[in-house]
DNA sequence: TTAGGGTTAG
């Protein structure tokens, strides 16, 4: 074995994948004095810890005194693995021994193993040392830390730590947005994305990131000056970034960029079609999600979970009963090489409710081989409002108490069922009910964007600058509207007002009826209006923007909690489906 | 998986 020179030994490891060869270079090691070679032996170790970790358990063992080098490699290994609390007991151990000793990247990985096991204990322990240890100038461990807070929850910890951090770079800039797009701080990242320019180059994770906390705020215009960004500095071409782009296009109702952007890419995966199929799902467009998913197929691509999600959501929004079952039944006959998983039959349970196939839909739930979730049920009740179900709503109810995980809004859904057939002394109990409970249900908010600023508006608004002028377009609009023939639908409102007229008043100031107001207020003539709402919207809601689109001849966009209405001349992309 | 490390698509 002595022809081996320590170069050709090096290039062998490094050439190595497989754990046989690795296995037999470790038997070439300990026959021959290389074995004692630190250098060489962290060269084999470090290839071989992430490929065969039980076997590198055995061989770190026997080493009776590992460098830095070694133990890191372990620890890095445990961190990357299924079983990361070993890597930090590994180095408590180590620590305790003081030696080999303490070192930033030790600390960084053991931090890593913390973060995977979601221990946050063992993660303040390495915090709590690292002013003892020395390494407050070291930028990545502090990175990593940031990472600590970020998952835990804890943002406002996070921001210290990055304040601590001397020499920033693109990176820590990247862990900070991604803790504010993990914590809903989804402004704060778009405030970022502009700040950090003046101190370091954003990249393509930064782009992606940016992109992400655009489509949940539905930010459209700053989305366009990302893509602008992107494209002006030769990132266009990364296959990741342009299907976040399709998916933030599409999560912002703009289907015609997605699509561009979709047509334009050289290069798509299972991901860029999904992300297509999704965001056609999303906005109502189902023939052409379906058309899509069969235009995949025959590219050769196979579907993933996810697509398959998109797909049965895409005939659910959209009504496809017919083509929804179908696609279920070829999903369950394993054409697809996957079991329907909760997402599917949440799909398809909403569909069926949607259709008022309400008996069929729960016969699914019962028959389903995992057991139903919370979501499940939620679903489940949704389709109970739709068609005003009040008993199976009410065992629905007990499932979700059952699981304890009950929400204001699976409240307000009952009391929606109640009030839809008129059973006013059940809405009373259960509002004392949810108050006994302290129950607190959110209130809706509907927002615009006007010139890069975002309106905000909550149901019976009185706080915007321009209320008076508000309000009076909106009544306005009713008596445009009423004149078409447009009918206050009572049953959308909750309170048992005592008439009739009354009811009609209360709906008038439903926060997505204000931002239509102010958005028909605001633009020209034949401007798109776009509306987030932060709820479901209502069925008179609804039926309003559609008179909206007819009589003042605009688009009006409104996108709900999970999917887009296009109203244009009159009728929702939705089929009124919704 | 090219530099022992931190961020990352549907």
């Amino acid at each position: 074995m002595s022809k081996f020179s320590d170069d050709h030994l090096v290039s062998l490891i490094v050439s190595s994948t497989g754990k046989s060869h690795l296995r037999q270079i470790h038997a070439v090691l300990l026959r021959t004095s290389f074995i004692r070679n630190s250098d060489i032996f962290h060269q084999f170790l470090s290839r071989l810890a992430p490929r065969d970790l039980d076997y590198s358990r055995r061989v770190f063992s026997q080493r009776t005194n590992p460098s830095v080098s070694h133990c890191n490699s372990m620890i890095r290994a445990f961190s990357a693995s299924e079983t990361p609390s070993e890597g930090f007991r590994l180095f408590r151990a180590l620590r305790r021994k003081a030696f080999p000793p303490a070192n930033p990247l030790s600390s960084s990985f053991a931090l890593k193993c913390c973060i995977k096991s979601r221990d946050l204990h063992g993660g303040l322990q390495i915090h709590g040392k690292v002013f003892t240890d020395g390494f407050l100038s070291d930028g990545l461990l502090l990175t990593t830390l940031m990472d600590l807070y970020s998952t835990g929850g804890n943002s406002a910890d996070a921001c210290k730590v990055f304040d601590e951090i001397t020499e920033r770079d693109t990176v820590s800039y990247n862990v900070l947005i991604s803790c504010f797009l993990r914590n809903k701080r989804t402004r704060d990242v778009l405030f970022l994305f502009d700040k950090m320019k003046n101190e370091v180059e954003p990249d393509g994770v930064t782009c992606l990131l940016a992109l992400q906390a655009c489509a949940s705020l539905g930010a459209l215009d700053f989305g366009k000056r990302v893509h602008d960004f992107i494209d002006g500095n030769g990132l266009g071409g990364a296959l990741n970034l342009n299907n976040t782009l399709v998916s933030m296009y599409s999560r912002c109702g703009s289907m015609d960029k997605a699509c561009e952007v979709f047509n334009r890419m050289r290069e798509r995966n299972v991901v860029s079609w999904t992300a297509m199929i999704s965001g056609l799902a999303m906005n109502g467009f189902g023939k052409e999600a379906i058309e899509a998913f069969e235009e995949m197929l025959k590219c050769g691509i196979s579907p993933e979970e996810h697509t398959l999600t998109g797909l049965l959501s895409a005939c659910s929004h959209s009504g496809l009963v017919d083509e929804g079952m179908m696609f279920f039944d070829r999903l369950k006959s394993g054409e697809f090489k996957m079991k329907p998983n909760l997402h599917h039959y949440g799909c398809i349970i909403d569909l069926l409710g949607r259709a008022r196939l309400l008996d069929k839909a729960y016969s699914i739930v019962q028959s389903m081989e995992m057991k139903p979730d919370a979501t499940i049920w939620r679903t489940l009740l949704g389709a109970c409002r739709v068609q005003g179900n009040v008993e199976l709503g009410e065992r629905v109810i007990s499932h979700l108490i059952e699981l304890k995980a009950e929400e204001a809004g699976d409240y307000v859904l009952l009391l929606n069922t109640y009030s839809s057939v008129g059973k006013w002394e059940k809405v009373s109990e259960l509002r004392s009910l949810m108050k006994e409970k302290s129950i607190h249900t959110k209130p809706g908010c509907s927002a615009m964007e006007l010139q890069g600023k975002v309106h905000e508006f909550i149901v019976d608004d009185v706080s915007h600058p321009r209320k008076e002028e508000i309000y009076s377009m909106l009544a306005e609009i009713n008596q445009q509207l009423k004149i078409a023939g447009y009918v206050a639908e009572v049953a959308s409102e909750l309170h048992n007002l005592d008439s009739e007229e009354e009811k009609g008043h209360a709906l008038t100031y439903h926060s997505e009826k204000l931002a239509i107001a102010f958005g028909i207020l605001m633009t020209p003539p034949g401007t798109t209006i776009r509306v987030t709402k932060n709820l479901r919207t209502c069925v008179d809601c609804h039926n309003f923007a559609k008179f909206v689109s007819r009589v003042y001849d605009r688009v009006v966009i409104v996108r709900d909690r999970s999917r887009f209405h296009h109203f244009k001349g009159g009728f929702c992309s939705c089929n009124d489906f919704w």
